[in-house]
DNA sequence: CGAGAATGTTACCGATCGGTAGCAGTATGT
DNA sequence: ACATACTGCTACCGATCGGTAACATTCTCG
């Protein structure tokens, strides 16, 4: 129940940020996702961030604002990631499906893994904050730029394809931190297994 | 950020509830899964099982004691739900398996759906937390007696299948509140459409 | 009945929560 | 050099947090 309070080390990200408000969304990115939205107070993110209450208020203009603004950061984040991606293998839409494959194996291989930090901060949230709709919308965005980029790909049935995949996907990571560390380490493999052996439109 | 406080009805299961730490529990049951287990105090808990603080700590020596049995009821519930569909179904595993799908179908259709609880409360509770160990042994479990049913309605490869229906379940029921809804309520007809075509080791 | 255990009630504790006032210091641009 | 804007700092607010002391009341059961 404790929170980590002021004693975290200067990350190495705090001294380049130059802006107070970037640091506290550095920090507020670390506390958030570690501790959770409601397990971590604003004196402790504005102490990460090397600032203080003050100015974290100057920028923000309650805790819940934070939130809405931490939520609106990893939504534009996963939004860049997957733009990056596709820009990267533009010459076949199988190159990237393969690459953002690779993309959720270091994911999800990652140490440090605690699940999808929007649907934990959902998780805590109740259903009328305004961060829920920023992440739904995220999330639902998601999904629609799967059945697109399994489309191009010329899968056949390229929705169903995309529901399955964001659910293996969404439930490897909810299960990373709740135990059943079997199946989610060997998602990976299924992904790859079903979307080699999956129909499609004509042969590559 | 605010919870519930004390306007909560007396819920119906409260009268027949005689003692106050059966109260407790079913108030912690609901508060907990539906505000989460950090935004809820052991007064609105404490309230809304028609009893007092005092009390409460009479029978918890902790919030996070009472946090810890909490999900220790869940556990146990949730296992004893799954031995009643295979007690009332044991002619026939495949007629296990279809009733095991019948649930999920209602759990994934129940409107005052907010995902798994113990998912819920792992996102909540630090790595080191007791009741940590309880969800992880619980989904564990849960993800074995899946291999030990579809092993036993003969489908081949029981191992990888559990992987992927236990995925698909945990993907659903976290994407049930944030927002990917659509593949949410298309996974039971995922599932019985992947049971239906899996390969058997015998048929029917 | 009567005795002992369990409950209810009230008031309280120190700590921390989110949030603010006021002022001193420090950049900045012109 | 100057006004302006931003930042840091300290001290504070009321509210709530988890948790407890002390005592009155009720229940249970021999």
């Amino acid at each position: 129940m404790r929170c980590a309070g002021g004693s975290e080390a200067i990350s190495e990200g705090q001294r380049a940020a130059k802006s107070p408000r970037e640091r506290i969304l550095i920090a507020a990115r670390e506390l958030f996702y570690r501790h959770g939205v409601h397990a971590v107070g604003v004196e402790a993110i504005a102490e990460t961030a090397l600032t203080n209450k003050m100015t974290l208020y100057r920028h923000f203009r309650s805790k819940d604002d934070l939130i809405v603004a931490y939520v609106q950061q990893l939504a534009t984040e996963g939004n860049e990631v997957l733009d990056r991606i596709l820009a990267e293998n533009l010459d076949s839409p199988q190159k990237q499906v393969d690459a953002w494959v690779d993309f959720v194996e270091d994911v999800l291989t990652n140490k440090f893994e605690r699940g999808c930090a929007l649907a934990n901060a959902a998780v805590e949230l109740d259903t009328g904050h305004p961060a829920r709709a920023v992440i739904e919308a995220y999330k639902q965005r998601k999904h629609d730029r799967l059945v697109e980029l399994f489309r191009a790909a010329r899968y056949h049935d390229p929705n169903q394809l995309a529901d399955e995949v964001f659910l293996l996907f969404e439930g490897a990571r909810i299960s990373i931190q709740c135990g059943g560390k079997g199946p989610a380490s060997r998602v990976v493999g299924m992904l790859r297994g079903l979307l080699a052996s999956r129909p499609r439109l004509v042969e590559v």
